[in-house]
DNA sequence: TTTTGAGTTGTTCGA
DNA sequence: GTCGAACAACTCAAA
């Protein structure tokens, strides 16, 4: 008999419950991954390739024992249990809408070989579903989800697997090549290089997290969200290198953990707005402005320096400033007036970290349709927003050379220099002070549709 | 059931 | 340039 560990996004060996259960289970473990056409090889996908870098890593770590197989992950991992006559699979559990539904049905064609699927653990320090209000409902509001959820608790780390634990093997697909993205360069992959930037961050920025977190123009952030989301590092392992002066960073790990139950509590809010009037009742912008507009954001040709700059590093880095990211979506949402569920696909294309739980409630959130009760009218503005976070236009000159010429905030503002426009950057497409207007009018005729609609 | 207090991230205007 | 108030009144959580 032997053991099967499906790696999913757990690409780790430390601190990982699954891995350990399966080693206690039977110490004959083969290591599996499959290739699940479903979420492999979309055209462009920046993840794919972050994707294979992480499993060329853990593959190494394995010594050269990951079995990779592609295929329907219903069919391919009862073949696979039989074919090495396992008696468990074990996994970390998905909560999202489609790895509940693939699990399920990998359980189901399982059982019927008499092998168990075993679950343990998740990719968060609580797992969705947990956090409940006293009349156990879900919450919708973050501050008393966070307070709910910092007293639930989590376990410590888990041990390290036992030293020169040796995988059992078995014959093995090869990695695909990734799919090199002209323009494009992601950061190295692997438990290693997640444990490294955690250790630098923590040394360097942790302290200062809370002023920086906001300047784009500063190395101010983590940068974990693409190992978290393949779990080369586990949160309950970031959590658990925290001090009581951390609270500010710890909400942004419990900010992960709130929309991955809000949207394991509402799987249809991947693509169905939670205040439903934002799809019924709003008057989008729609016709062949409305296509080239979209088109602009998504080249970074909106002639407003911080959008495209965002727009530029999102293509060159597959990542964009969290500040950033909400600047832009409230361009193609207010400014633009584009529905959410335009941006959020652009995003989950381009973005290495694109987890579908934290990009849907990102952006639903910014739309104000989501879980969040802010007055309808706050509306980024694109151009104070820059000077305020990025105050030297650092971030400007790094993504947008047509800018790289002017000084400064002037870089902000190039119709404010004499020179602004000497290396051909884009004119702004639309003038954001009364799209603002329009937003604002757009949202309370909505508000008013729903109310006369007797719904 | 009713009431009360509070809610990640903003902008603009006028003193 | 800085600061406080207004924006306009919703939804949620908890007592």
């Amino acid at each position: 008999m032997s053991s099967v560990m499906w790696f999913r996004r757990d690409l780790r060996l430390k601190d990982n419950p699954a891995l350990l259960d399966a080693i206690a289970s039977d110490p004959n473990v083969f290591a599996l991954f499959v290739l699940d056409p479903v979420l492999w090889g979309q055209p462009g996908s920046v993840r794919t390739n972050y994707l294979i870098d992480s499993l060329s890593k853990l593959n190494t770590q394995l010594a050269g024992r990951l079995v990779i197989r592609s295929g329907s992950p219903s069919v391919i991992v009862p073949n696979f249990a039989r074919e090495v006559s396992a008696g468990t699979v074990h996994i970390a559990a998905d909560f999202g809408p489609y790895g509940q539904k693939r699990d399920n049905a990998v359980e189901g064609a399982l059982t019927d070989f008499g092998v168990d699927l075993v679950r343990v653990g998740s990719a968060y320090a609580v797992a969705p579903g947990r956090v409940r209000k006293s009349d156990d409902t879900p919450y919708r509001v973050f501050t008393p989800f966070y307070k709910v959820w910092t007293t639930h608790g989590w376990r410590t780390p888990a041990d390290s697997i036992p030293k020169n634990f040796v995988f059992q093997s078995a014959p093995t697909e090869q990695l695909p090549q990734p799919n090199l993205i002209p323009g494009l360069t992601l950061p190295p992959a692997g438990e290693e290089a997640a444990w490294k930037f955690w250790g630098e961050f923590k040394e360097k920025a942790l302290a200062h997290y809370a002023d920086d977190r906001n300047r784009p123009d500063l190395a101010g952030t983590s940068s974990l969200s693409h190992h978290l989301k393949y779990g080369e590092i586990h949160p309950r392992s970031v959590l658990a290198g925290l001090g009581d002066s951390d609270e500010v960073f710890r909400k942004e790990i419990c900010w992960r953990e709130f929309y991955a139950d809000v949207l394991f509590n509402t799987p249809q809010s991947t693509h169905a707005s939670l205040n439903e009037k934002f799809d019924v009742n709003m008057p989008w912008a729609s016709g062949a402005t409305a296509e080239e507009h979209v088109n602009a954001w998504k080249q970074g040709q909106t002639g407003f320096p911080f959008v495209d700059a965002g727009m530029r590093q999102l293509r060159a880095e597959g990542w964009i400033h969290n500040r950033v990211r909400m600047v832009v979506a409230s361009f193609l949402i207010k400014d633009l007036h584009i529905p959410w569920q335009v941006g959020a696909p652009w995003f989950m294309q381009w973005l290495r970290d694109g987890d579908i739980a934290s990009n849907t409630h990102g952006w639903q959130w910014t739309a104000g349709c989501g879980t969040d009760a802010s007055p309808f009218y706050r509306v980024f503005n694109p151009i104070t927003q820059g000077i305020k976070f990025d105050p030297h236009g650092d971030y400007i000159r790094r993504y947008v050379p047509e800018l790289a010429h002017l000084s400064g905030a002037a870089a902000h503002e190039p119709w404010n220099t004499p020179d602004g426009y000497s290396h051909h950057y884009s004119r702004p497409v639309v003038d954001h002070k009364v799209e603002r207007e329009v937003a604002l009018a757009n949202y309370a005729a909505a508000k008013e549709n729903f109310a006369n609609s007797g719904s």
